[in-house]
DNA sequence: GTCCAGTACTTAGTAATACTAGGTAAGGCC
DNA sequence: GGCCTTACCTAGTATTACTAAGTACTGGAC
């Protein structure tokens, strides 16, 4: 779906979290493609790059380098503690906005 | 609930047109008074007028000020056919990614 | 009649974040 | 070698919410 940019600001963080969790371990290139078949098609690798090095940098998750038979080595993301708190404050602030914006629409 | 600065990118806009079209018309103050009591508790003044600023530049809503009795005039907005539209729009968008989030947190 | 609280709007500057639009590399296949 | 797929990185830009002010009008307290 077309001009969801500025409604992903913010979500994106949880959302990359989420699906590293939900497969224990991912490495970028993986996550960019998960994302595109769960229908975020305009989702771009730069986009998702950009949000794992946020993450690395704010400490929510480890990484580790492992070399692939296909391709350049991975960098396989995994959440730690503070990602695991981090993760449900964001679905925790998610289930607020959402029923905020079930009560204006009425 | 702090921290909810980044999520509210992109959902602002809709929100206040969806607040100024459940009364009709409304003015700045009486907006942000709204979303307050509605329970965004840390919606600032400044915020919502930058947001009804740009909703008249992008041509989405029609603007009359009318003197009021107990302060300065009022600038009371309404929706126009642009803004119906990007309204609804907005609604698709917002529940597209909701379904998304819900797929992916399984 | 002066001061203050409540009402009402404005705006310059900042921070956060997704996208654009590239680039670099490694491996396999022809 | 040339090309495709895999895999990661990044400088620059646009958008947007917040900070932190300021202006101005009305009515009541004193």
């Amino acid at each position: 779906m077309k001009g969801m940019t500025e409604l992903l600001k913010g979500v994106l963080e949880g959302v990359v979290l989420q699906v590293i969790q939900n497969s224990e371990e991912a490495y970028g290139y993986q996550i960019t493609s998960t994302l595109i078949e769960l229908g975020f098609q305009d989702i771009v690798e730069g986009t998702v790059y950009t949000v794992l090095l946020r993450l690395e940098k704010k400490n929510l998750v480890t990484v580790e380098k492992r070399k692939s038979m296909v391709g350049p080595a991975r960098k396989f993301y995994r959440l730690n503690d503070a990602g695991v708190t981090y993760l449900a404050d964001f679905w925790q602030k998610w289930s607020f906005l959402v029923d905020q914006l079930i009560k204006i629409k009425r």
